[in-house]
RNA sequence: GCUCCCUUCGUCUAGUGGCCCAGGACACUGCCCUCUCAAGGCGGGAACACGAGUUCGAGUCUCGUAGGGAGCACCA
């Protein structure tokens, strides 16, 4: 039999990083095994369901490379479907109509609570055999078996034991005439021929009665990996209030899919001590079976060395365009300035996201617009800082070509010649270009700048050297 | 309240009874390198929640305690 995973998000708000995670578990474990992804749209909530976070799901999910094999399916187009398998069900006696109002299931829950229980339908409809009517209130409720207990061996929790005792009769399809989620996802799952259910832990204890329900529909029953929560920094739940949730804000962010991937794989999961892996590695050595049980905290600072990793070791070509995106966002105009791929190259060690890489870019892209005080005093200000910026500005303005290593010879030659050390020489050259005295090395900073601007900015700064 | 689940350095984790007076990574920190900042190299501090038990031997098995979480909807 063929392994198939699905994914199957409720079109509800944004994707959010648990979602995330869940859905690359879900493709990592179909690719290894050579199975099929589905994705699933879960839009019965038609109150709060939107097609704007259904194109958000689909663009997230794009973006990270996470590609389903079939689908987009989407439960509002299966409404006759679960209609069929619910009557079907009420003839068979598994199931049956029941019409209590909110109010009257409201006093049975605070009644049954109140004697020390948890809060749930009492079965009065069970076993009446009441004629079918028209009534607003009227579902349809499963018969859930009373005796026994229902056991499952989840791939991530293990073995699993659940006594029908504490099950009631869930509503199935609801007065408004829709399925209800527990009901849908299980003809869902058997239509589609899922063989593996990899999703939150908040439900595992869903997961006694859609079992239930399985048996009652005659279908078999999938394997089930119920995944930890992704706690905040603090150990709490995950919300926009304390971090960034959604996967396109680490986009704005200025993080890499790859990185996200490779982070989201690391969190509940290991592979001896190995930290990073390619998609491909990831593919292969991923095993739903070895997740941790426990919940983890997501750590924005490794997610940024991992983000880091990959901007140093990717090839930068391939960088480039998510970069140039960065830039614009950061209004800086391309087309006046040095090539991306080269302040990419300049940048890529001394960040840790493309919006960073990007904001320190626009040195070279926009004239200085506040000089560093601290920068001034301390390198234009002082002995050295007028000659060494005059004969700076001389060899530039005479040097046969304009590159890295031409920059890096003069500043040797004026060390040399000056007998100074090539700190006394770099610095004052890099705020004049800059008008900070942090930068990438020498030779870029001046090279990036282009000959025109560096000669403006190094007349600007001889002014102020000699003020 | 009831049911279920979880618990190794600050964080992510390795660990499936002896290889563990607990290994790696991020973070922190010392030194080296150095034109600044990084990157890189070499070091450092830092954890088995607690208590019983089983065993020659327990982070690893059992029970209990404490703490944390989830669910108990005509929401998914």
């Amino acid at each position: 039999m063929t392994v198939r995973t699905r994914f199957a998000p409720s079109p509800t708000g944004l994707l959010h990083i648990g979602g995330a995670r869940t859905a690359l578990y879900c493709w990592l474990e179909s690719r290894r095994r050579g199975g099929k992804f589905v994705l699933r749209i879960e839009d019965t909530d038609r109150e709060r369901s939107t097609d704007v976070a259904v194109q958000a799901i689909l663009d997230a999910m794009a973006w990270l490379g996470l590609a389903h094999d079939e689908g987009p399916i989407y439960q509002t187009a299966r409404l006759g479907r679960y209609q069929q398998v619910a009557n079907e069900l009420v003839a068979q006696g598994k199931a049956y109509y029941a019409y209590e109002s909110r109010e009257e299931i409201d006093a049975m829950r605070a009644a049954a609570q109140a004697a020390g229980d948890k809060p749930r339908y009492n079965g009065y409809y069970r076993e009446r055999n009441e004629p079918l009517r028209e009534d607003p209130n009227r579902v349809i409720r499963f018969k859930n078996p009373r005796e026994g207990s229902v056991v499952f061996d989840d791939k991530v929790k293990g073995r699993v034991e659940w006594a029908n005792a504490e099950l009631d009769d869930l509503v199935i399809f609801r007065s408004d005439g829709w399925p209800t989620y527990n009901f849908a996802v299980v003809v869902d799952d058997m239509d589609m021929g899922i063989t593996e259910v990899i999703r939150g832990d908040d439900h595992v204890n869903n997961t006694p009665r859609q079992i239930n329900i399985y048996h009652a529909l005659g279908a078999p029953v999938p394997q089930f990996a119920h995944l930890p929560m992704i706690l905040d920094k603090e150990g709490k739940k995950l919300s926009k209030r304390t971090s960034a949730v959604g996967v396109m804000d680490y986009r704005e962010l200025g993080f890499l899919p790859h990185a996200l991937l490779n982070y989201l794989v690391r969190l509940g999961w290991s592979h001896g001590d190995q930290e990073i892996f390619s998609i491909d590695e990831m593919v292969a050595l991923f095993d739903i079976a070895d997740v941790n049980k426990a919940p983890s905290r997501f750590d924005m600072e490794k997610l940024a060395w991992i983000n880091q990793h990959y901007l140093k070791t990717d090839d930068p070509t391939t960088l480039v365009a998510e970069f140039e995106w960065h830039l614009t966002r950061a209004g800086i105009d391309v087309a006046h300035g040095p090539q991306p791929l080269d302040v990419l190259l300049a940048l890529r060690d001394r960040v840790h996201t493309l919006k960073e890489m990007a904001e320190r870019a626009r040195i070279w892209y926009a004239p200085i617009v506040e000089w560093d005080d601290k920068a001034v005093a301390k390198h234009l200000r002082n002995a050295n800082a007028l000659s060494v910026l005059q004969a700076a500005r001389a060899s530039l303005a005479a040097a046969a070509d304009w590159s890295p290593a031409m920059v890096q010879q003069m500043v040797q030659e004026i060390a040399a010649q000056m007998e100074l050390g090539l700190g006394k020489v770099a610095q004052p050259l890099r705020v004049a270009i800059t008008g900070t005295q942090v930068s990438p090395s020498i030779e870029d900073t001046v090279y990036l700048a282009g000959r025109a601007e560096a000669l403006k900015r190094i007349d600007a700064a001889l002014v102020i050297a000699g003020q």
